[in-house]
DNA sequence: CTCCAGTTTCTAACGCCGTTAGATTTCCTA
DNA sequence: TAGGAAATCTAACGGCGTTAGAAACTGGAG
């Protein structure tokens, strides 16, 4: 009993290795770097031994993506503790593209169109659930209805990560790229918030 | 002199053979197909040639990421050409979004991080600068004065940018992001104007 | 027409990749 | 301590981007 409950530990064990070799070597060098001789050399063993942890390299990275998400997620919340909502708001923008510009290598891969589409979301539903959260309190605390709150969801969503990927995309700098995601988000509220006040004006009814 | 000229035009014409070999086989393919010896066996050469007219594969890459900006920039143009400033600027929008769904492969390395920033920001150009233009005429139309034009035009590229990648990155289907492309531009649009308004009723001063 | 120079093109190979089969070693148990 | 299972390694396959060197074709001079 034992004895197998050591191997499945140190099996485990090993298996975290790996996720966490690739990690490094994936943040410290870039995705081209990122081959199964190369991590499994990391970690002193041969490349075969990767396969018996990880049916590809396909699901080996999409444990990275999970884990960026992960970080992210923590990372961005912990960050973003204002208790004005609308100041939380602001502060999850920066922060989502601070990380974005602190991990680029990690950030790209997790937003790699080359990964399933169907497993990328699965892997980030957590972190949307927590923006979708966060929308919900903010709609509230305005007195906004939105008409689709995922729609919403996605549209800042989306818009968060475009211009995050400004940073890696053109000359803007991270800083630069915070302060855009600030005012974009800034403006899409304020957008909601004006588009729901003309609605109240003229009848009852839903946004947009 | 004139059989030199021959030479030149069957260069160039093959060059332009394997472009569009190329071209066609990321369309209907998608990236993962797109290999050197591929394009060589549809154009009928061996592969080596390729190398006569690219330097290397990511070259003939570049020149595909320049021609799909191209095809989207008179696409996009083509059917934007409303009266109103406002609706050319929904249609944008929509359009854009319409492209990325159309060629998600070319639409995928367009936007490739792995392709030189510089390069890939230098080809983007002339499609920046067509949204800068009717950025432009959109503030003076409604007497905005935006603090900095590249920063707003960057902000709206990426927020495009980001939910035309919605359409691969999710389950949201191309139609829903082409609405909310045009929700959250129009949001953008008039929180900016909102800003405006807002700084002139106190005090003369630029937006945001 | 023939032969030669120069260009074009191809074949073969290198070193890398992800991945797998089969031999080999290691470790527990009877 | 011998045998069998588990873990691990070596070697290889096919494919990739890329390059060197052989082969074939082209055009003009004797």
């Amino acid at each position: 009993m034992s004895i197998s409950t050591r191997r499945a530990r140190e099996r485990a064990n090993t298996q975290e290795r790996i996720i966490e070799a690739a990690l490094h070597v994936l943040e410290t060098e870039g995705a081209a770097a990122l081959t199964i001789r190369r991590i499994a050399n990391d970690v002193e063993y041969s490349a075969p031994v990767v396969y018996q942890h990880f049916a590809n390299k396909d699901a080996l990275i999409l444990e990275l993506v999970a884990h960026g998400h992960r970080l992210m997620l923590t990372q961005v919340l912990q960050a973003s503790q204002e208790a004005d909502v609308d100041r939380r708001m602001r502060c999850l923008a920066s922060e989502y593209v601070r990380f974005a510009g602190e991990h680029p290598h990690l950030y790209q891969v997790m937003n790699d169109p080359t990964v399933d589409a169907d497993e990328r979301r699965r892997v980030a539903e957590p972190a949307i659930d927590a923006l979708k959260e966060l929308l919900t309190t903010w709609s509230a605390a305005h007195d906004v209805v939105l008409a689709d709150l995922d729609e919403a969801c996605e549209t800042l969503w989306g818009t968060l990560y475009g211009i995050a990927s400004l940073g890696h995309l053109s000359n803007v700098g991270n800083d630069r790229a915070r302060r855009l995601a600030e005012q974009a988000l800034h403006a899409i509220l304020l957008g909601w918030r004006t588009d729901a006040s003309e609605k109240r004006q003229q009848a009852p009814g839903s946004a947009m």
